[in-house]
DNA sequence: TGTTTATAAGTTACCGGTAACGTTAAAAAT
DNA sequence: ATTTTTAACGTTACCGGTAACTTATAAACA
């Protein structure tokens, strides 16, 4: 900067207020320093901005289980192009639902002085809170909405997904009902809708059936090979519901190849609305959530609390149980 | 870091040499310096580091066409994966198929001097050429082998996967042949796919007999939306190519939706591996990727070079034709 | 014993911006 | 004509580490 702002004929400082767009230069100033920024190919340098101004970065960190997930990864094109329209960098994560690889990513991030965080789907260790509490950073928990956040939570709620989905099936007349998931030694928040499930069966004296919860990561063929296992144990079932949408694929899959008809020999639900359903010969019942009404709303939240502007500490993000023909 | 110094009685310049783990201190000394970096929860800045030592950051800056999608996905999480374990951190841009949007990003991004670049699936604007080569930083080009790279190219020969796809298909008797795609504005390398297919048909002196490029972004429904759109055009078909492994699936539910056989009245083959093709009843007929052995050849590539350890220019990742039962 | 060598520190200057404050000259107010 | 205000700059110090150099101490050696 200092050679553009010689070559301009003008002091560092002056150079820098154009740069930065902020008041104390002449119009006249500008046209200069732009002129030799153009010339030289001068690319600023944010961290000795960062630096020198003992401001946070433009740094957010955005941590996600996984970034091949199809639904986080539209959540993180979402939030990304939310904070990008804002000047500000997404340095990402991906915990694997582990709070401590979480951990370590944060001390790692938190090394860069980031402006924010957007944290998702994982419960924190206690030193991740403390952590997190002694800087004083804005951090937005996403994916569920969670009432006694660190900071903000902007979210769906799992529980109710569940619990709704579970006495849309009992309405339907199912009594003999079972489960399916996957990341049994990492649970994510399908955990928490099966919960919600489980209790509305409670409920109405019904009590889950049978249930498969693979190691596996969730996907079409876990769902596959969990409803064979599934079925093959417990035998007839009314209605199986599934983490989510990819997993209820895979077993709408593995009944046709079986010759079982769905919904009339068993009915299947998931979640998520995810794209892979739209190819389905009937429409799958499921839960609609907009991941990216999420990320935008996450990115905004964060945004504003780092501008010092008021944002609500909990926003919950709707979700819809949108009946198909499957259940 | 000061403070820690203080406290364990040693100068900052030691306390740093602990820090970082280079040589210059006892065993005496770095329980004290740790013992106060514990106590008084100490996090280093790293960004006075890269600032304070001329060098680049320990940033690496990814930039990939969506982050929504499956399959770049899970090239992020290997790339991530192996750039974290080698401490740095990844910021992430989508560039959604445009040489400007890339450009925005690539400026940002070097304003934050990483220390390499990992570029996807874009042919670069001039001005970024420029930009990159000035710098001298490392970039690795992933996703299509690039034979005249801007310094690095790891990838698949997607010409090779279309051309061979061509000759098989041609090899199974096939004469009426049509093309499916999607992305027609900001076109990827499924173009560049279809033009080796194309190429190979040519060369057996057949032209393709219908195409359906969409609009839309790929996926399932786009493929079986584009399949009808194609069928209803022109007519009877012996096979059809899709962009990918996805529309390709569509587009096998469209036939069960109407009643046509696969492979009996219309071959169909895809290209990717992707998940979603474990469901169905027949195996998909595709070209098998290993988007975790891109990744993480591209990081380790992108890690030899920071480091100035040798490293080849170009590294072709390899694929398999895998025939199925489809075409 | 004196000299060399290795190890463990400390000192100083500096990285490239920005905050805070000081200066100047022109415009506005009195 | 003088004072006050304001816009447009310039100066200086500083951010929190690190590179490069210097110094102190102890061990090894001739």
């Amino acid at each position: 900067m200092a050679e553009v702002a010689k070559a301009a004929g003008v002091s560092k400082m002056t150079a820098s207020r154009v740069l930065r767009d902020v008041s104390g230069f002449s119009e006249e100033t500008r046209d200069k320093v732009m002129r030799e920024v153009e010339r030289l190919g001068y690319v600023p340098n944010r961290i000795a901005a960062a630096f020198g101004s003992e401001q946070t970065s433009t740094i957010i960190g955005v941590s996600v289980p996984f970034l091949s997930s199809a639904i986080f990864g539209s959540v993180l094109d979402s939030i990304n192009g939310a904070l990008a329209k804002f000047g500000y960098q997404t340095m990402i994560g991906a915990h694997e639902n582990s709070a401590e690889t979480e951990e370590v990513w944060i001390k790692n991030i938190l090394s860069w002085r980031p402006a924010g965080l957007i944290l998702s789907c994982h419960s924190h260790s206690a030193t991740t809170r403390e952590l997190l509490k002694a800087h004083g950073i804005p951090v937005v928990e996403i994916w569920n909405l969670n009432t006694s956040p660190i900071d903000m939570s902007v979210g769906f709620n799992h529980f109710d997904c569940g619990y709704e989905m579970g006495e849309y099936m009992l309405g339907r007349g199912h009594k003999r009902i079972g489960y399916v998931g996957a990341d049994a030694e990492t649970p994510g928040l399908g955990a928490l809708r099966r919960k919600g499930f489980v209790s509305a069966l409670k409920n109405a004296s019904v009590e889950l059936t049978s249930e498969e919860i693979l190691n596996d990561k969730s996907g079409f063929y876990a769902g596959f090979y969990a409803t064979e296992n599934l079925l093959n144990r417990s035998g007839v079932l009314d209605a199986i519901y599934y983490q989510d949408d990819n997993m209820a694929i895979g077993g709408i899959f593995y009944c046709q190849s079986r010759g079982i008809s769905v919904p009339e020999d068993v009915g299947i639900a998931g979640w998520g609305s995810m794209e892979a359903a739209s190819i389905l010969p009937k429409r799958l019942t499921t839960t609609v959530v907009s991941t990216q009404a999420l990320g935008k709303t996450a990115a905004d939240a964060l945004i504003a609390r780092v501008r010092g502007e008021p944002q609500e500490d909990l926003v919950i993000t709707p979700t819809r149980l949108a009946p198909g023909n499957t259940v």
